[in-house]
RNA sequence: GCGAGAGUGGCGGAAUUGGUAGACGCGCUGGACUUAGGAUCCAGUGGCUUUUGCUGUAGGGGUUCGAGUCCCCUCUCUCGCACCA
């Protein structure tokens, strides 16, 4: 192709901003509910409005735009919004070092980053952005809370919470990752407080039998909620107390094992484990063990190296079927939160009762004996976890053990000593935060009355603007008399507000149902509008909310079923979970120094291509490794297209698009080559693998420019390929770089905004070659490749094959045993 | 420990159902144009090798006409849960 100087360099600080205001002043993106065109709800996490966005929101959003772009093409009506998880704690420590009032701080950077998100051109609908600290948000939140309240999903108690001290407020067990606070990763402790709760339990069954029916959500994130979740399914067992009143009840799996239970093991909260010990020479000793455990933290109680540790409270039990008097010990590897917090020890059988044993000279019964060996107590050095005949076992005696299961839980239940029950790792999600910058809980404390629920007429409970935040992280809103102090709504007597605010994933929980209808003033969501657009078809973020948000989500939407406001049972039917952000081989982050600015990538490189890069390095669930020169090569690949355009402009201005028959070798090769592209990019972006999207665009980039093009004497044939294929490049890279595309679309004379456009379909019949490249393989070994006509039948392709000259030097002197044809692909010759 | 996923050139990554391993991009090498090149264009680029091949997808074994892909064993890495009774 000749060279020609072009005058228009590709500058995108010229065109991007251009194409930003004609979207916007054209509305393209405004959903409204339409009948006669499929709806598509598309969603990206919406962000915390932490100042500026960072890689992680480029990635996610330009992934999320490329399918809301390509889905408009494709006719659907799309519904892509955008909004702000705008309560947090941020705001509040920020309040502290720059003294500046959490919502101001938050609306700044609010408005910051609408900027930002603008400047990279992603296709939102504006007019249903929603800010979460808007007081017209949340008095719907608390709203759904007084009706989870008056149906006993909210509710108030006592209880063992895990505590930030940095962040000075409580978590749900959900936000404790690996013992520390999710949001600041410090040290969390256990306190005994009051909060609120909603009852995610009643839910448990539902949540983990839908996790089964979630075909669109990775396989990764399902498993993950199912483990949170955590059923197991056993007995509880009673066993009556030696020479006193009362039992332990104690819940397992194992109750094949019960035999060999040879004594008892309480956790150190344990309601009994004090009782037990009193007045015994033990006492002591159990009660300076209980204090010293009880001031462990949780990561130590839970590493790996933890000594298991305990003391004999001086009293027995017995073991209802052996008769055998069990020794009742305390000790710091059991659990209160977990099942009932007793345990039966069955040393031959569990490793941990075996350690235990060991360490104080326990009894040891076999129970279990495995079908090759015969196990001898006295000569054991680990537990027996496996299958085997059960042994010293009364009436089970000779039965497989598994077998025995079903039985010993009939026996036990017909006598009335224990019986089938399940057991979840999920509590109740802990809601109160101790924190300023939330929603509050709209309940006021009376004397007289106890808790009462604000009046619905008398929301929002609006979060009080005028206050200090002290340097402390204290929340200001218990010393704030104005705030505090009120009258109960059922009696008129001075009472005292709630001063807990919500956690803020319960705003996260359902701001997907306010995007339906986000200026809707008599409710939380019009009910219609939600029918219409819910559930989201496709939802996309980070994978870690892979328990958290998500699994808050689906059990609000569900509680909002049953509360009659929405009909369907899960709100995301797919899920699309992105990697990080990876630079010099690790996460980035201010205090790694790796942090690349997305403001400054567009300042340098332009929107689109930032977008294309973060699509092209690597596919959405991978890490993205963000490497400077790749991005230097994205630029260079759109500077290549405009480049294409300019030099053949005047051409193209004036062709018409390819009809008939191409006569051209080299055009007809592109021009195959165009609609291979069509096919694959189409299927590419339908699988999210956008990186070999981008990768099929390229190539037809480089076929075209093979195109044998005279600018003085043009060939009309090869011009028209050159048309459709500049045409059709265009079309199928505007969902990834739409600035660039619709600039240039223009150029060629095109008209209208090419969203607008519909998706490029390709021609079977124009797929078709007359000739095909065949591989031929001679004992699976790749010897020659042949060119056959695309009817050839198996024997004309197996003689030419054998006619070739390398095939031939091959099998010299051999008998051909068979041949394998694969039709249009390859023959493998065995000999 | 349990569960899930992954291991392919110097690098990011392709190979959709067992059928040409390394598409595309980065980097690198050589060349062209140029006062210059960090612009652009052309050619090359897994390794070894006498240009004839041999070899190669963490390692070992197997199934198959044919294995990156399926099966078994081992190693390494990542993620999640973690004394869960």
């Amino acid at each position: 192709m000749e060279v020609f100087v072009v005058e228009e360099k590709y500058q995108p600080d010229k065109i991007e901003p251009k194409w930003q205001r004609f979207w916007e002043e054209k509305k393209l993106f405004q959903a409204k509910e339409e009948k006669g065109k499929p709806k598509y709800y598309l969603l990206e996490m919406f962000p915390y409005p932490s100042g500026k966005i960072h890689m992680g929101h480029v990635r996610n959003y330009s992934i999320g735009d490329v399918v809301a772009r390509y889905k408009m093409m494709k006719g659907f009506n799309v519904l892509h919004p955008m909004g702000w998880d705008a309560f947090g704690l941020p705001a509040e420590n920020a309040a502290i070092e720059h003294k500046v009032h959490p919502a101001k701080w938050t609306y700044d950077n609010i408005d910051y980053m609408r900027l930002e998100l603008k400047r990279m051109g992603f296709s939102y609908d504006w007019e249903r952005e929603i800010a979460t600290c808007d007081p017209e948000y949340y008095r719907w939140e608390q709203l759904i809370f007084l009706k989870m309240y008056e149906r006993g999903l909210a509710y108030r108690k006592k209880s063992q919470v895990n505590w930030c001290e940095k962040c000075q407020t409580v978590l749900a067990n959900e936000q404790v990752i690996a013992g520390s606070c999710w949001r600041c990763h410090s040290k969390v402790t256990l306190k005994e407080q009051e909060g609120w709760f909603f009852r995610i339990t009643d839910y448990v069954e539902e949540l983990l039998e839908w996790c089964d029916k979630l075909t669109g959500w990775p396989e990764r994130v399902i498993t993950m909620q199912k483990n949170w979740i955590g059923k197991s399914v056993g007995m509880e067992i009673d066993f009556p107390l030696k020479n006193k009143d009362g039992k332990i009840t104690v819940f397992t799996t194992r109750q094949d094992t019960i035999y060999g239970a040879t004594f008892m093991v309480l956790a150190p909260e344990h309601p009994l484990t004090l009782k037990l010990s009193k007045g015994s020479p033990y006492e002591q000793k159990v009660k300076e063990f209980v204090e010293r455990v009880s001031h462990e933290d949780i990561i130590k109680r839970s590493s790996e190296d933890y000594e298991k540790e305990g003391v004999f409270t001086g009293s027995y039990c017995i073991n209802p079927v052996t008769g055998f008097d069990m020794p009742i010990y305390v000790a710091n590897f059991v659990l209160m939160e977990y099942g009932t917090g007793a345990i039966m020890a069955v040393p031959t059988h569990d490793q941990r009762d075996f350690e235990f044993a060991r360490k104080y000279g326990l009894k040891l019964v076999v129970v279990i004996q495995p079908k090759e060996t015969s196990l001898d107590p006295d000569k054991m050095d680990r537990a027996y976890t496996e299958d085997g005949i059960m042994v010293n076992s009364g009436p089970f005696n000779g039965l497989p053990n598994k077998e025995a299961m079903e039985k010993i839980a009939d026996y036990f239940e017909e006598k009335g000593i224990g019986r089938r029950t399940v057991h979840y790792r999920l509590r109740d999600w802990g809601i109160s935060r101790q924190r300023y910058w939330g929603a509050p809980i709209p309940i006021i404390y009376c004397d007289k009355c106890g808790i009462v629920p604000v009046d619905e007429k008398d929301l929002p409970v609006i979060l009080p603007l005028n206050v200090k935040i002290p340097k402390t992280g204290r929340s200001p809103l218990p010393e704030l008399e104005e705030f505090v102090n009120t009258k109960c709504p059922k009696c008129g007597s001075p009472a005292k507000r709630e001063t807990d605010t919500m956690d803020t994933f319960v705003e996260s929980s359902w701001y997907y149902h306010r995007y339906c209808s986000p200026h809707y003033d008599k409710g939380p969501f019009e009910k219609d509008k939600v029918a219409y657009w819910m559930p989201v078809d496709q939802y996309i973020g980070g994978i870690e909310h892979a328990i958290l948000h998500l699994l808050y989500s689906r059990f609000y939407n569900k509680v909002l079923r049953d509360l009659g406001l929405v009909d369907f049972d899960e709100p995301f039917l797919n899920l699309l979970t992105q990697g990080m952000v990876i630079k010099d081989g690790a996460k980035m982050s201010k205090s790694k120094g790796n942090v690349v600015d997305p403001g400054y990538m567009i300042e340098r490189y332009g929107a689109d291509t930032t977008r294309l890069f973060s699509l092209f390095a690597a596919p959405p669930e991978r890490d993205l490794d963000w490497n400077d020169q790749g991005v230097e090569g994205a630029y260079r690949f759109l500077s290549r297209i405009w480049r294409l355009v300019f030099e053949t402009k005047n051409l193209l201005l004036n062709a018409t698009l390819p009809e008939g028959e191409i006569k051209n070798k080299q055009a007809k090769k592109v021009y195959q080559k165009t609609h291979e592209t069509i096919k694959k990019v189409t299927e590419d972006i339908e699988r999210f693998h956008f990186n070999t999207a981008i990768a099929a665009i390229m190539e037809l980039l480089n076929e075209v420019f093979s195109l044998p093009i005279d600018n003085r004497a043009p060939d009309k044939e090869v011009v028209s390929v050159l048309k459709d294929a500049v045409r059709t490049t265009l079309l199928l890279l505007s969902p990834f770089v739409p600035h660039i595309t619709e600039e240039l679309w223009q150029e060629i004379g095109e008209k209208g905004s090419i969203i607008n456009q519909p998706w490029p379909i390709y021609d079977e019949k124009v797929l078709k070659k007359e000739e095909k490249l065949i591989v031929i393989q001679i004992n699976g070994k790749l010897r020659s490749r042949i060119m056959v006509k695309s009817d050839a039948t198996d024997d004309e392709i197996k003689d030419l094959a054998l006619k070739d000259e390398k095939v031939k030097k091959f099998i010299q002197g051999k008998k051909i045993k068979k041949s394998i044809i694969v039709p249009g692909k390859l023959i493998n010759i065995v000999c």
